[in-house]
DNA sequence: GCCAACGTTGGC
DNA sequence: GCCAACGTTGGC
């Protein structure tokens, strides 16, 4: 029995990494997510899930592109990495504090949706990306998520 | 570059 | 356990 199919969406700046990375990419691991409520939003996803790619801090923000879910949450590394950027020496390796999940490239959006449009739109008035501007990993409903797709010009679709 | 929103930390 | 201080996010 498959997992029940859920909806998310998922930020990145496009100077740290753009959709088109991701295209290029095929497949990313989400590191550096150091936020409970986004980790545990990762946490719940499934092998499947589509994404809704955002861009934040971009001229203007929105929505880009889909992904999707391609592996799992797994214990997030660069925690581990004094080097690295996202290093957290409160997560040691015998209790990871972090994960991530790998997503895949599906699709760059024939129309950008920005933040603006989201707004606009009456039947997203309810919608986090619209009211909680800085959760960076968010469910999005079924319904919303049909919606963004329409507006964007997708070629997914959801049933 | 500014600053509001908001999550986290740490002193008490 | 409260809350002030601090750091970060992200829109503008």
């Amino acid at each position: 029995m498959p997992a029940k199919k859920q909806f998310w969406l998922m930020k990145s700046e496009p100077d740290a990494y753009s959709i088109d990375d991701l295209e290029r990419d095929g497949s990313e691991p989400w590191d550096g997510i150091r936020n409970y409520q986004a980790r545990n939003n990762m946490r719940a996803m499934n092998v499947g899930d589509l994404v809704l790619f955002y861009h934040s801090n971009a001229k203007p923000p929105g929505v880009v592109g889909v992904a999707k879910v391609c592996k799992t949450a797994y214990p997030d590394h660069t925690a581990w990495d004094p080097k690295s950027k996202y290093y957290d020496p409160k997560s040691p390796e015998d209790a990871p504090r972090w994960e991530m999940v790998d997503v895949e490239f599906v699709e760059k959006t024939p129309t950008m949706v920005s933040l603006e449009d989201l707004k606009a739109e009456a039947a997203l008035e309810d919608m986090v990306v619209t009211q909680r501007s800085r959760l960076s990993v968010q469910p999005v409903s079924k319904e919303h998520f049909k919606h963004v797709l329409a507006m964007a010009g997708a070629k997914t679709k959801v049933r």
